[in-house]
DNA sequence: CTAGGGTTAG
């Protein structure tokens, strides 16, 4: 190859289309001897730094120049950086390039402000948008995409709230290396969404990408109303939303939950043929979800043609949150075996289906993957651990990755805050909780449930009024049905049953069948049938096929003796064909749950598990146990009262655990209702009897019983 | 030759 055919070449770089003839061309340059030519070198570069791997090539090639670069040999190496997603290092490179006087054209700006975007360099991103209005580029299309864009995501930055860390976000990028721009100009917080619209407006002409930018930018920071009517503008500029459009706008839908209209712009996709695209589909399963339409949104996983990591994440999180648990753990088995690598998002979304259904052994399986994936820094994954420890009663754990969270937010508070409560550790909550508000973190809608359930569970019902007043006159949250129902639950048990009474009447938002249930509760402890049958009206009133208030209110009958109540209320039950779920109890051994319901004689170990508990009896008796027969609900006589009692689910669960668990062990059973009075007594004679733990989670909350006594203190 | 999208914990 002669020089002139080598010019040839080069004067066509759009003709080099693989790596090798780039590599090809390089070694002619060397042979030839033209390595001193910049014009070549630069040419090069610019060939090199359009194909993906040869970054290295490209930085190297650039120091070797021996003038000072090229406009081209500029632009080519800010663009290998962008697309090394080296932000930094463009941004570097933009600066420096300004530093020789080169003036940039129209073609490199959407990539710097891009690196601007990404690294949140406010300074630098409002200095380089007056360098495009004095270069007269101000109406470029691709620009002013590009600026709306950055703006948007400035946007999102500063309505987090993290606007203190600008200065250490600069980077390499000082603004007083910039010859051009006001170096001092002020940032205006807020005024982020008027830049854009500014842009927005001085555009000459716009294309998809300018409305979808401008759409999808509304969509991220909350602004759907804005959004929906920026869509219906962009149709009447005669132009179609195509797959970016409608991925941007189903979120809307799934937010406002319009099931209506998702399908609307899911039957638009399938007619615009985007119904195959990943990411509608990913969108639309969690549009479908958050709708509670799992159906829907199984079908669409199931006709995608390819998934990737987002929409398997999608797809469990829909499962989870509809409360799907079994279902969200296959999807994740299912993922891993499809060899899609999890993300972090994946296990904060998976971690809740351990929490809930209390299998602590894949709560500590999924800990051992995050560990072995290096993704326990992550502080969305640590404070799902944390919570996912605390609800299944490992308390001592979950404070543990408590400790190690470097920087704690107000979700990790939260969910430490909350594990306390739900074991019993009212105290430890509270001074969490005051921890909490001198760190200077302000607590939110979720801390109060939190503190509040504390309150609750450890009878303090000052403090939980200091609290609940404190909520809406110190942080101006307004009370949800969750505050609400626990200080009505705190009340109720206490005995104040008038005051719950009260509270609840005079609620700014509509009692629910849930919130008066609490109170039920309360009348069904203190045993006030009036109250109970006029609050049971309530409930019925909004809520007419409440099975606990059907079941909670026989008891209360049944506890009064009045058995003519009770056998017609199981009439009605029937009549409006519910069942009344069997109380049921788990326990985990070697990672397998077994379950007993109670007086169940179906388990291989049945004769052993009898004895055990004779044996445990006899010696509890000794210790002062009386049975208490007062709560069994049935109209039979003492023997027979008796008899069930001692084959209620949770003794037969415990049994099982005394005689396949090593001696000292904690125990731990899981109860779908609330333990009864007699067996908690039981159960802490047991503890005492047997020198070891034993854990109990009902349906609201852990009993750590401990030496003859329990975490709740008597308080449940 | 440069610009835009989906999922997340209490």
């Amino acid at each position: 190859m002669n020089r002139t055919m080598l010019t040839r070449i080069l004067s066509n770089p759009g003709n080099v289309k693989t790596k090798f003839q780039a590599l090809q061309l390089h070694a002619q340059i060397i042979i030839t001897g033209n390595t001193s030519s910049s014009s070549h070198t630069s040419t090069l570069i610019s060939i090199y730094s359009n194909f993906n791997n040869l970054l290295h090539y490209t930085i190297l090639l650039f120091h070797t120049l021996h003038s000072p670069p090229s406009l081209v040999a500029w632009k080519s190496i800010i663009r290998a950086y962008t697309s090394h997603t080296l932000f930094h290092q463009a941004l570097y490179s933009f600066i420096q390039m300004r530093g020789f006087g080169i003036y940039p054209d129209h073609n490199i700006f959407p990539s710097v402000l891009k690196s601007c975007a990404v690294i949140m360099d406010l300074r630098l991103g409002q200095s380089v948008h007056g360098s495009i209005i004095r270069c007269g580029m101000g109406s470029e299309l691709y620009t002013c995409n590009a600026l709306m864009n950055m703006y948007f995501k400035f946007q999102g930055f500063v309505a987090l709230n993290v606007f203190d860390e600008i200065p250490q976000r600069k980077g390499v990028c000082c603004t007083k290396d910039l010859s051009f721009g006001s170096s001092e100009s002020e940032i205006k917080i807020g005024s982020f969404v008027d830049s854009v619209r500014k842009v927005f407006e001085l555009m000459p002409k716009r294309d998809v990408v300018s409305w979808n930018t401008v759409i999808a930018g509304n969509v991220q920071n909350g602004m759907y109303e804005e959004a929906l009517i920026m869509l219906r503008e962009m149709g009447n500029a005669n132009l179609k939303p195509d797959s970016f459009t409608l991925s941007s706008v189903v979120p809307i839908f799934a937010e406002y939950v319009d099931v209506i209209k998702g399908k609307e712009i899911h039957g638009y996709a399938i007619r615009s043929g985007f119904d195959s695209d990943v990411f509608i589909g990913s969108s639309l399963i969690d549009m479908y979800a958050k709708c509670t339409r799992m159906e829907d949104s199984l079908r669409v996983f199931d006709l995608l043609p390819r998934r990737d990591a987002i929409s398997w994440n999608s797809i469990i999180a829909g499962c989870v949150q509809n409360g799907a648990f079994d279902e969200g753990l296959r999807f994740f088995r299912l993922m891993l075996s499809a060899k899609i690598q999890p993300m972090p998002v994946t296990f904060s979304s998976i971690m809740p289906a351990c929490a809930h259904l209390t299998t602590l052994h894949l709560g500590k399986q999924l800990h051992g993957y995050i560990i072995r994936g290096r993704f326990d820094e992550n502080v969305f994954i640590a404070s799902s651990l944390v919570d996912m420890y605390g609800k299944c009663g490992n308390i001592r754990m979950a404070r543990w990755i408590f400790d190690r969270i470097e920087s704690h937010d107000i979700v990790s508070w939260t969910a430490i805050i909350m594990g306390y409560a739900l074991n019993g550790y009212g105290n430890d909550a509270i001074s969490l909780f005051e921890q909490m508000e001198k760190e200077g973190i302000k607590p939110g809608y979720v801390s109060f449930i939190a503190i509040l359930t504390a309150c609750s569970h450890a009878g303090l019902i000052d403090r939980a009024w200091d609290y609940f007043n404190s909520m809406t006159e110190n942080y101006g949250i307004a009370p949800g049905l969750e505050h609400y129902a626990a200080v009505a639950d705190l009340l109720g048990r206490a005995g104040r049953l008038e005051e719950a009474y009260e509270l609840i009447s005079n609620m700014h938002i509509e009692p629910t069948g849930s919130v008066w249930l609490t109170l039920l509760a309360g009348c069904r402890v203190h045993k006030k049938t009036e109250l109970a049958v006029k609050v049971a009206e309530k409930i019925f009133g909004v809520d007419p096929d409440n099975m606990a208030a059907y079941v909670l209110l026989s008891n209360v009958y049944a506890v009064s003796g009045r058995w003519k109540e009770v056998a017609k209320l199981r009439i009605c039950m029937r009549n409006k064909g519910m069942r009344k779920k069997p109380a049921c109890s788990w326990i985990e051994i070697k990672n397998k749950v077994h379950a007993f319901s109670a007086g169940d004689k179906s388990h291989p170990y049945y004769d052993r598990i009898n004895e055990a508990l004779k044996v445990l009896l006899e010696k509890m008796e000794r210790e002062g146990y009386v049975a208490d027969t007062n709560e069994v609900l049935h109209d039979v006589d003492e023997e027979q009262k008796k008899t069930l009692l001692f084959s209620h689910s949770e003794r037969l669960a415990i049994a099982f655990g005394v005689i396949t668990l090593p001696a000292g062990t904690t125990i731990r059973i899981t109860k779908n209702i609330r333990v009864c009075v007699d067996c908690h007594t039981a159960i802490k004679f047991m503890s005492k009897i047997l020198g070891r733990e034993i854990i109990v989670r009902d349906n609201s909350r852990f009993h750590h019983f401990n030496g003859g006594e329990c975490s709740c203190g008597d308080y449940w």
